[in-house]
DNA sequence: CGCCAGGGGAGCT
DNA sequence: AGCTCCCCTGGC
């Protein structure tokens, strides 16, 4: 059990911004997080953070994977004061965070994502962990109300199956058209064919990882199914690659309405990243008519 | 049934 | 860079 006051950090809003599929709140307040083939449950109130998982495991992992080393408010204070719109974008985002995910979970999660949307992207990965990925098992306490005292007797604990994301091994062996049950249409050719390349050896994830966002943009490029837009989320989500700003259809209507002379990409030279994020998370979730509910938000 | 949109991409010019 | 065509599912 780790308890932290964490500025800047919502998993709330980073729950609904799109990058990450395998996250949710469970119940008020409480989120489970499935990274890879881990999982873990948080309860976080305002800046209060209850992470349900060991010192070890926080300071190895899950302080890294939600970036809470870096200070956002240097990134949110670059922000052009005459810039009304992204102004309001961070302040509407400001609990925004830019994961570090796992790299070949995200090679697959946003070539499924490409003519989707979120609801169904969501559903068809957890459709491929339940069918390919290794069964887990973790202890969490037995009911809300519990989880939120601090529990060490573990008899008082419940278990938790779960499924980890399918390796690419579990996946390689499959017909092109396999992944077509788990409702990815005529992307599960693309996911099969990833999953060969990385078993080959022909893309390997270890070497991508250490290069740089030229060269990783590169070889992501390389994979069929992959385009820009694609391999600019992967850099983003999984290699950190802050200066990589994914042109989708949210941003790129954004871009029309808002910056007709292009994006300043001189002045928020390589964060761009993180600003797109706010971009994107306003323009998805903060143009409807919302009423706020502690850190949930229903549709008026 | 048709139509179209949902965080595109491949393969051309 | 811009165009066409391709692809699949769900909602109306």
């Amino acid at each position: 059990m780790v308890e932290k006051e964490i500025e800047n950090f919502s998993l709330a809003q980073i729950c609904r911004s799109g990058q990450c599929f395998r996250m949710e709140e469970t119940e008020d307040d409480l989120f489970t997080i499935y990274a890879g083939d881990r999982c873990i449950k948080i309860w976080q109130n305002g800046k209060s953070c209850r992470f349900y998982c060991g010192e070890e495991e926080y300071d190895e992992f899950w302080k890294d994977y939600f970036d809470l080393d870096n200070d956002y408010s240097v990134y949110m204070a670059q922000a052009n004061p005459n810039d009304a719109y992204l102004n309001r974008a961070i302040a509407f985002g400001s609990g925004m965070r830019i994961l570090k995910q796992d790299l070949w979970e995200m090679i697959v999660s946003f070539l499924i994502s490409q003519q989707n949307n979120i609801v169904r992207i969501r559903r068809c990965i957890a459709n491929i962990c339940e069918k390919y990925g290794e069964e887990k098992v973790i202890w969490v306490p037995q009911s809300p109300e519990k989880s939120r005292q601090l529990i060490s007797s573990q008899e008082e604990n419940r278990e938790i199956r779960y499924h980890a994301f399918p390796a690419p091994e579990a996946l390689c062996g499959l017909s092109e058209d396999a992944l077509k049950e788990c409702n990815l249409g005529y992307r599960s050719k693309y996911v099969v064919r990833a999953a060969r390349s990385v078993v080959t050896g022909e893309f390997d994830p270890e070497a991508v990882s250490a290069m740089s966002y030229r060269k990783a943009k590169e070889e992501l490029l390389k994979l069929f199914g992959v385009g820009e837009k694609v391999a600019d989320c992967i850099c983003l989500f999984a290699l950190h690659h802050l200066q990589a700003f994914p042109m989708d259809t949210h941003i790129k209507q954004a871009m029309a309405e808002h910056y007709k002379r292009g994006f300043p990409n001189r002045r928020y030279r390589g964060f761009q990243g993180v600003m797109q994020q706010y971009i994107f998370y306003y323009e998805l979730c903060g143009k409807k008519e919302y009423i706020c509910e502690g850190t949930k938000l229903k549709e008026k």
